[in-house]
RNA sequence: GGGUGUUUAGCUCAGUUGGUUUAGAGCGCUACCUUGACAGGGUAGAGGUCAUGGGUUCGAAUCCCUUAACACCCACCA
């Protein structure tokens, strides 16, 4: 068969991938093995593919195709994210742009809309997961609202109110006043703006004494409920318990202390008013204060705004300046730089405001989240910097808003009676909370229309942070025999960027719900970055077309290639040379396999002891590298494990094995000599499988005729080697025989496997251990006295005379420049040690071990010393 | 502003709890070699007072403090 010479991935891509499919290799059920299972961060339903994908379930990838080839039961359950908030916006821009207006829908009806975008782009992104080769269980694809999946979080919804966890409250939200909807704060964009700081008199009551505050926002003070000080202020330590009267309004309100005001900006004084601004809310609450609300929806003044009722926010600004000025009030004013936000979308000044939310209390079911991270270790993240991370969060936890003024997602289970926010029961359905509410309002004659369910929908991460119970069916069902085989799943891979939104929370809901960790180990891919450092984004237009690179460079290309820079937890700056890099890779092994493709077999040919010797070497080689790579793989360090084999292969393998027992053009190689080359190329291909899946399983299916039931992706793992040094020390003196010719003679008239050839030709051969370290340094060629005319020298080593030419042979001079160089280096180098032996603490403190190191590095260097000078004199 | 990190060769990064490292890799670069697997190849080489200044130690890229730059998370401020 002709064997093309550029490997062209594109041809086999889709070929293998649906002969995987085929044959059931990535399905998983329980079964005697152990369970290798990952969850997949469930992608937005809607995404596309993009490069933190990419990195994301490629090492995922990895992951699970060698679990699966050591023999475990490999399972990755795949699956996609309804992101209430991502979502929900794009199906409003879309319907915008059919003129449609989402206000001019029902809830029904919008939900309609959402659901056919759903299903028209819903599972694209899994597509282009399998383009990447990812080795996922269909199967088992889920998606957050699927009807089990809702089920599950209702139910869970439904547990933690009757636990008496989940309570109504208020909280600040961003609104814009134009659009009069809430906003996310990811749609606020904060500008810097010159404003101006004003400062405001407050009577003290009962005194004449005023105390000034400064503000921004002068017309909130109709809404304060405080003026708040620092109980440390020497200045104002009078004032403790005294009561002020608010400008224009004529109420009273009190001075209260609070370690939050910062004595050193404007006057060391705060007003406080709860209902405007996030900070003072948080106050309000601490020191119960009131709560008053001055705003309509559309930023006019409500009847809290006394006379200036139904204007606008900015222009009641402008006219209590005036009437504060008037009165006498206004102190002074500075201008003054600040952030204000803007919404993304109208770009009104968007206005903190209350609204009524649902929350979650965190601190108790978090406890075990964090024993489990922070003492028992049950939990690891790695990098284990993110443990700081998650500490200071989770010691700070705060409770958790779970409600969205969304349609998209799981409407909350709540059913109200009657006008009364307060009147309303929690059940699992319809037909529940009718039932719960003919008993908890004592009328038995109520039927389903009586009740509104509410409007709101749950927090997406309410339904994900249940995700690796709820694939396997693990909250209807707690004892069904999936989720007891596969739960606790064993690795997670995600961004750190949603540790709190997602992981940290998965691991409460993991201890809540099943009293067990959700996973073992949590590995952090780093942000994907562009060359310049900056982030992917779609405004920068930086982010390279996933699907484009796979096109370009081949799926198993792309995948070394994001592999290949990527430690965890850092950053990735990506560049496509990476690709080319790895396409390199690719093509590299699919010629490496041509050679040994095109070599002929002769029979009568005997293995030659040089071939025996690379043999050993390399199956030794290749035993210790496993071990690297297993070691790395144990710390994750998943770049370090693909450069070892990229090493192993590109330099050992390539230029160092198959150079040595490649036979002379022409001639023929051995039987036993190709079938041992022929195992080891097969070895190569199975430990590189999870890196390259494509390549791998091609080559698996050229090198030898195989059965459909015989993919490399279920092949046995190759078995590490009892550990032999001498073997591998034998062969490094080998090379540098070789190394050293090369360097010392530049060896004009000789290729290098003429070279080889020359030591081969040898019977009893390679390898000549003790010669040659100094063969290449030290010893000169003596020019051979019967051949010298002929331009040949030659050296021995054991009883070997090896011939070789000296036309080029060293110039006495520079040699001499050289070893006097290196001479001084190594009196320096023995020196510096001497001093340390000679350092009596060092002697007294230093272990042993280092000691004689140290001892064995100076009689070394001793030796060379007495090697070098030798040389020199000879010269 | 608070917190957490980062700073090592031209670039991207390792350096595993201070001691086989007078600092390593990949890419790039330079020189030479290669025209029968691969020019997307081979061999060799150059390149770093480990951000700064101090300290601890027999010994520091590694531990402590100072300063500077950058990144991320949180709060965004009267």
């Amino acid at each position: 068969m002709e064997i093309p010479s550029k490997f062209i991935s594109k041809n086999i891509e889709e070929k293998w991938y649906s002969y995987w499919m085929e044959n059931d290799f990535f399905s998983s059920l329980p079964d005697e093995r152990q369970a290798y299972t990952i969850v997949i961060p469930p992608p937005n339903v809607t995404g596309i593919l993009h490069m933190g994908h990419m990195l994301n379930n490629g090492l995922q990838d990895i992951l699970i195709r060698r679990a699966r080839m050591r023999g475990y039961n490999a399972c990755w359950v795949p699956g996609t994210d309804h992101a209430s908030i991502a979502t929900e916006a794009k199906v409003v821009e879309k319907l915008k742009l059919e003129g449609i207006e989402k206000s001019d829908l029902t809830r029904e009806a919008f939900l309609g809309h959402a659901w056919e975008w759903t299903h028209e782009y819903g599972g694209v992104i899994l597509d282009q997961l399998k383009k990447l080769g990812c080795s996922c269980d269909w199967d088992r694809t889920k998606f957050t609202l699927d009807p089990d999946m809702s089920e599950s979080v209702i139910r869970t919804f439904v547990d933690l109110f009757n636990k008496g966890l989940i309570y109504r409250g208020y909280r600040m939200v961003n609104w814009d006043p134009e659009a009069q909807t809430t906003l996310s704060d990811e749609e606020v964009i904060y500008e810097e703006k010159t404003g101006q700081l004003y400062h405001i008199a407050y009577s003290l009551v009962g005194s004449d004494e005023k105390v000034i505050i400064a503000t921004t926002r002068p017309e909130t003070l109709l809404g304060d409920t405080a003026i708040c000080i620092h109980p440390k202020d020497e200045r104002f330590a009078h004032l403790k318990g005294k009561e002020v009267v608010v400008p224009i309004t004529n109420r009273k309100i009190p001075i209260i202390q609070d370690e939050y005001v910062d004595i050193e900006f404007g006057t060391g004084c705060l007003k406080v008013t709860p209902a405007h601004d996030m900070n003072d809310k948080a106050l309000g609450e601490k020191h119960n204060l009131e709560v008053i609300d001055i705003f309509n929806a559309d930023a006019t003044l409500n009847a809290n705004g006394l006379h200036y009722e139904g204007l606008d926010r900015f222009v009641v600004r402008k006219k209590i300046v005036t009437e504060l000025e008037t009165n006498g009030d206004l102190i002074k004013k500075e201008n003054y730089n600040h952030k204000v936000g803007i919404s993304e979308r109208t770009k009104s000044v968007i206005e903190p405001r209350i609204s009524e939310q649902w929350f979650l209390k965190m601190e108790k079911l978090s406890e075990p989240a964090i024993k489990a991270v922070l003492e028992s270790g049950e939990i690891d993240l790695v990098p284990e910097k993110f443990k700081n991370t998650y500490r200071h969060w989770m010691e700070n936890i705060r409770d958790w808003n779970i409600s969205r003024q969304l349609w998209w997602g799981h409407q909350i289970p709540a059913y109200y009676y009657g006008p009364a926010k307060s009147d309303f029961v929690v059940a699992e359905s319809p037909e529940e909370a009718l039932v719960f509410a003919q008993t908890k309002f004592g009328n038995s004659d109520l039927k389903i229309t009586d009740l509104r369910q509410d409007e709101d929908v749950l927090d997406t991460w309410f339904s994900s942070w249940l995700w690796p119970i709820s694939v396997f069916n693990g909250i209807m069902e707690p004892e069904n025999p999936e989720i007891n085989y596969y739960y606790p799943t064993q690795d997670l891979v995600t961004g750190p960027d949603i540790l709190f939104f997602w992981v940290a929370r998965m691991i409460i809901s993991g201890y809540e719900f099943r009293g067990e960790k959700p996973f073992s180990k949590v590995y952090f891919t780093g942000l994907v970055r562009d060359k310049q450092g900056r982030k992917m984004s779609k405004q920068l237009g930086n982010s390279p077309n996933a699907l484009g690179l796979i096109d370009d460079f081949g799926a198993d290309a792309v995948r070394v290639g994001m592999m290949l820079s990527s430690a965890a937890g850092n950053d990735l700056l990506f560049d496509e040379s990476l690709c080319q890099q790895g396409k390199n890779f690719s093509n590299k092994i699919w010629n490496a396999y041509r050679l040994v493709d095109g070599w002929k077999v002769d029979e009568s040919l005997e293995i030659s002891a040089l071939n025996l010797s690379a043999i050993a070497w390399y199956k030794q080689l290749f035993s210790i590298t496993l071990a690297t790579v297993d070691d790395h793989f144990s710390k994750y360090r998943v770049s370090d494990a693909l450069m070892s084999l990229y090493k192993l292969i590109w330099d050992d393998f390539c230029s160092w094995f198959l150079e040595m027992i490649k036979p002379t053009y022409g001639a023929s190689i051995d039987r036993e000599t190709l079938k041992a080359v022929k195992i080891l190329f097969e070895n190569n291909l199975k430990v590189l499988h999870p890196f390259m899946p494509f390549i791998t399983e091609e080559l698996w299916h050229i090198i030898a005729d195989r059965s459909k039931a015989e993919s490399i992706m279920v092949s046995e793992w190759p078995k590490t080697l009892a550990e032999d040094a001498k073997i591998i020390s034998d062969f490094e003196i080998t090379k540098q025989i070789i190394v050293g010719i090369r360097n010392f003679r530049k060896l004009k008239n000789l290729s290098f496997k003429e070279q080889l050839v020359l030591i081969s030709t040898s019977e009893t051969a390679i390898p000549y251990p003790e010669v040659i370290s100094k063969l290449g340094q030290l010893e000169k060629i003596k020019k051979h006295d019967k051949i010298e005319e002929q331009g040949m020298g030659s050296f021995r080593v054991n009883q070997l005379e090896f011939f070789i030419p000296i036309d080029t042979a060293i110039d006495p001079e520079e040699e001499r420049k050289k070893l006097t160089e290196e001479l001084k280096y190594a009196k320096g180098f023995f020196q510096s040690i001497e001093k340390k032996l000679s350092n009596e603490r060092f002697i007294s403190n230093a272990p042993e071990q280092v000691i004689a190191m140290e001892r064995k590095k100076a009689t070394d260097a001793q030796e060379k010393i007495t090697l070098l000078e030798k040389s020199l004199n000879q010269l």
